[in-house]
Parts: C-alpha cells; structure tokens; sequence
DNA sequence: TCTGGGGTCCTAGGACCC
DNA sequence: TCTGGGGTCCTAGGACCC
C-alpha cells in the first residue's frame, strides 16, 4: 500500500536568541547585535554605551547575530574574536538561556494549540505533521495547499501573538523538503514546496542545504565536482554508492530527488545527558591538579541533579577531554546498575580517566551519562559482571603524570 | 586571540555466547 | 588442529545538528 501523501510544516524561529534580546531591549532594533559568551558578564546600558564586540577578550563563539550582523559577515558558530574583528563596533549581549526556553515553551504551545503533531527539534525549530488537518480540507472540494497555506499562516500568527516573535514556515510533502523551504524566505517566509517544484527550485541550491549534508560530506562531493543538488541527483546511485558507501550514498541519492520518508516523531525519549566545560586558560593536569579536580567533582554534580531533576538515570558513564591542540578523546565505562548518584558518577569517571595518557594541557572538560532509563522504572536485571576494564598501559613516550595519581580522589 | 555546549546517530572492532 | 556463523554488548571516534 502506497503511502497517503503527507503534508509537513518545518517551523524555524528568526534569528531566535538575538530576536528575544530585542523584545526586551527594542532600542537595539536595527543594530548589529550578537549574542555568545555566555561568561560574558551582564549587559547593561552604561556611559551611553551597549557592550561592544570589539572590546571583548576570551573564548566562545557567536550562538546567534541579527540580520545587520549577519550583512557583515558574522554568522553563528564564528569565534567571536573574528566576530570582533569584523564588526567591532556591533551589541555583544551574553546568551540568557533560562528566557530562551521560556520563549521556546510559548511558542511551541502556539503552535499545538493549532496543530498538535509536533516533533521538537531543539530551542527554535520544529516540524508539524498537518496531514490530518490538510485531509480534513479536501472533502470540502477545497484546493489542499491553499488551505495549508491559510493554516501556517495561523499557525505563524498565533506565535507572533503569544510571543512577539517572527518564524519562517516551509510546507512540503516531506520533512527534507519542508526544512530547506523554510530558510528560503527567511526571515519572515512561508514557502510551499511540491514534488514539481524540486527540478526549478531544489536543483540550484548547493548540496550544503540538504540536513545531513555538513562540512566533510559537502567538500569531498565539492572535489568529485558535485556542488549543486542537482550535480548531485544527476550522479549514478552505484557511483555515489562507491564514494560515500551503500547507506550515505543511496541516501544522498534519494535526498537530491527531494525523496524522504522519515515520520514526525512527537514523542522520544533521551539517550544521554551531559555537562561540559571550556576552561578560559587550558589547564596543565599536573600543575592545576586541584582546579581540574574540583571542576571535575561539580560537572558530576550537575550531571547528577540534570537526571535527578529529569526522573533518568544511566549506566555508561564517560568522560571527554579535549587538549590544547583541539584533539579530543572519550571514555566510558558501563556499570551494572543505572544510577543518578554524584558520587558513584564521579568515581566511574575517575577510572576513565586513568585510562588517558595526560601528556598535554586541557582546554576542555565533559561528564556524559548513556544508556538512561526511568528511575521509576524497576530496577533492570543487573547485566552479568564483566572484568574491569584493565587501565591501558600508558605509552612508552607518556610523560611521569600518567604514573601519578590524576585528579584528588576523594578515596 | 582561532574554534561553546548539548545532543543524536553511525561505524567498526573485539569480547562473548550459542 | 582448524574452521564457521549470527547476535549482542561494550568502547572509541567522528559526522552532524541546533
């Protein structure tokens, strides 16, 4: 039985985080402002001045810039030291993440007030299965997409009126196709996407607009000469197949001819939970021994209230480290029982760690607790007991501090 | 003065069991 | 002595997304 057609809405905020800013601070309207640095310390008005970008020093990136910012060529992600050097002269405002999902909450509840087939896909995006709602439309004789159309342009209006805030719609046959319509009109756009459309209006874009497609995917098709959608619904699936193996290529392949199946999902559940952080100095594991320690300690902390507040817990429990040369190593380690509990998390992690030769500085440090289930859940079967992991010997190379002890131990 | 924090999913090898 | 598979779990890394 062939599939009934769908009809699905991709719902983007407009430049979220810098939008909420401005409901709150309507004199920056028009300016050039970025949010990031979430250390940076509270903006306030002060000599007749906003923070400026230019005098900020530090590490962190830009979360989101408006539109004047973007015109100068800031976009989210940038390090806000070349932010800086491009418009030093823009609003830096620090992210205020509490107010954000605040407004996240208002808007999604807009928007299920009128169409209750919603999938979350973060702070300021999600996708709304209006198949039912366009269904119930066409008994009527009435022209489907013309009654979807009325239908978003509720669904954006409601979230104006609960929030103050502008989205971008995209409606489409499928989530693939809703997704790129939705930034095609940005900000402000309702864009309606068919099948027909896909040849005229998908086929130009380049590939990096397909989700899924990212930075590694889109330069290895940029040097085998693909570099629009269409280039890439023009490959042979076995010659794509070749290049990127059976699963990515057949799914490249698909994407490009706008084909997608996935459902809306309204409901899941989390696979993991964690907490990190970036140091403002990298940190040297012998000589900030104690700093590193108790930072570790408080991540643990706060991994644990994070499931304790959320009803989870886990059994992997791993750790993640990143050096000053930005390489990043992970280990985990999977215990028999789940647990919430700081302190059981935090000495599971104190064996991870001896298992990492400490030969550089630290710039980064994260807790991550997997494989969650329901604290109310009876307790699963306890697995069958495995030897402990045997830490690996530290390389031949590896400096005196792999023979040390790592971190205070509360032992 | 490069490069945040919180996630998901996939791959791949080895252990272990039948 | 050598030779098999399949299935699941665990671990590490990496791509990608918001």
């Amino acid at each position: 039985m062939p599939p009934a057609s769908r009809l699905i809405a991709h719902l983007d905020m407009d430049a979220f985080y810098a939008s909420v800013e401005l409901l709150r601070r309507p004199e920056l309207r028009g300016r050039a402002v970025v949010v990031g640095g979430s250390r940076a310390r509270a903006a306030r008005f002060e000599d007749g001045h906003w923070p400026r970008l230019g005098d900020y020093a530090g590490r962190g990136v830009v979360t989101t810039a408006t539109y004047e910012a973007r015109a100068r060529g800031i976009h989210s992600g940038m390090g806000l030291m070349k932010a800086a050097a491009l418009a030093p002269d823009a609003v830096l405002l620090p992210a205020d993440f509490d107010e954000y999902r605040r407004l996240s909450r208002a808007f999604k509840e807009a928007v299920a007030e009128l169409a209750p087939a919603i999938e979350d896909r973060g702070i300021d995006e999600i996708y709304i299965d209006l198949s039912a709602e366009a269904r119930a439309h066409e008994p009527l004789g009435h022209d489907p997409l013309g009654g979807a159309r009325a239908l978003a342009q509720d669904i954006r209006n409601n979230v104006r009126a609960a929030t103050g805030l502008s989205c971008s719609i995209g409606l489409a046959p499928n989530k693939l196709l809703a997704k790129i319509g939705s930034d095609l009109e940005k900000p402000g756009g309702l864009t309606v996407l068919t099948a027909a459309d896909v040849p005229q209006r998908i086929w130009p874009l380049p590939v990096r607009r397909i989700n899924g497609i990212g930075p590694k995917a889109g330069a290895r098709l940029d040097a085998l000469g693909v570099q629009t959608i269409g280039d890439l619904a023009a490959c042979a699936p076995d010659w794509l197949v070749e290049h990127f193996g059976r699963t990515q290529g057949l799914w490249m392949h698909r994407s490009a001819h706008g084909l997608d199946d996935r459902p809306v999902v309204t409901h899941s559940d989390p696979v993991s939970m964690s907490r990190e952080t970036t140091f403002e100095r990298d940190l040297h594991p012998r000589h900030d021994r104690e700093q590193l320690g108790a930072l570790f300690t408080r991540l643990c902390e706060q991994v644990a209230a994070d499931l304790q507040r959320k009803g989870w817990v886990g059994r992997t429990i791993g750790i993640k480290l990143r050096f000053d040369d930005f390489r990043t190593v992970t280990r985990d380690l999977t215990i028999e029982l789940p647990t919430a509990d700081a302190a059981l998390i935090r000495r599971a992690g104190g064996l991870c760690l001896k298992r990492v030769s400490l030969n550089r500085r630290l710039r980064l440090l994260g807790v991550r607790v997997g494989t969650l289930s329901r604290a109310d859940a009876q307790p699963p079967r306890p697995r069958p007991k495995r030897p402990l992991p045997v830490p690996s010997p530290a390389p031949a190379d590896a400096p005196l501090t792999q023979t040390l002890p790592l971190f205070p131990d509360e032992s």
